[in-house]
DNA sequence: GCGACAG
DNA sequence: ATCTTGTCGC
């Protein structure tokens, strides 16, 4: 496997970027329940970085989402596409993880990413363009509550308050373990919020993040490491 | 104008 | 995201 350049025609600048964002909205979908949690195949999608040397590893992680069991399992190294700028995060991400996700055998079913989704300063986050891009349903599940404002959640797992954008709900901070700092989720593509929140519980029976993105992250990881090694010899 | 800001 | 040791707790 080779590294993923940086494809033709992609955005040079956020100007450029913001242009893509705005016409890649117009094909979400947001009136879809989407899957039932615990039923099918879930995907946890995540991405490491080596700023110095330019790359990134993307990882995509098939389990099924009854046993949480792993399916399958790829990854893909590329070229950094697109510097970090907070509301531009998929254009950073995006061509490698779809590759990532391009060499999976298995069906996907609902996409598990690290990040937002229509809780965005634009409505279009990192799993709401994954979604359209790929047609697939997507949720996000973050650590930080990015630029929403919340209250407190409940202190039982499955306690959550609304994540709200000025007066509108956009996602909720949900607690997946009692006592623990909670995870922030928003509805990607074709999904409801309520469904993306009953996902990332199902998901999350013993740690605060997601099982999907756990073992994306330790994937991702490891590719990393691989092909650092690999590009010094 | 200044600071904050998913990963 | 990433740079980084030990340490408190289940």
């Amino acid at each position: 496997m080779g590294i993923i350049g940086v494809p033709a025609g992609w955005p040079a600048d956020e100007e450029a970027a913001l242009a893509v964002q705005r016409e890649l909205r117009e094909r979400l979908v947001l009136d879809e329940e989407g899957p039932a949690a615990g039923e099918g195949h879930v995907t946890g999608l995540d991405v490491a970085y080596d700023d110095g040397r330019d790359l990134v590893a993307a990882a995509a992680v098939v389990l099924d989402a009854a046993t949480l069991e792993v399916v399958e399992e790829a990854t893909a190294v590329g070229r950094v596409s697109f510097p970090y700028v907070p509301g531009l995060l998929a254009f950073r991400e995006v061509p490698t993880v779809l590759a990532a996700l391009a060499s999976l055998t298995a069906d996907p079913g609902l996409l598990v990413c690290d990040g937002y989704g229509v809780a965005h300063p634009r409505g279009f986050g990192l799993a709401s363009h994954l979604g359209v891009l790929t047609g697939r349903p997507s949720i996000g599940v973050a650590k930080n509550p990015f630029t929403f404002s919340h209250d407190e959640p409940g202190p039982e797992r499955g306690d959550f308050a609304p994540l709200l954008d000025g007066g509108e709900e956009v996602g909720r901070a949900l607690r997946t373990r009692r006592g623990v700092k909670p995870v922030f989720v928003s509805a990607g593509h074709r999904i409801s919020l309520a469904g993306a929140c009953a996902h990332t519980l199902a998901l999350a029976p013993r740690y605060r993040v997601p099982e999907t993105t756990r073992r994306a992250d330790a994937l991702c990881r490891r590719a990393l490491a691989e092909a650092l090694a690999a590009e010094r010899s």
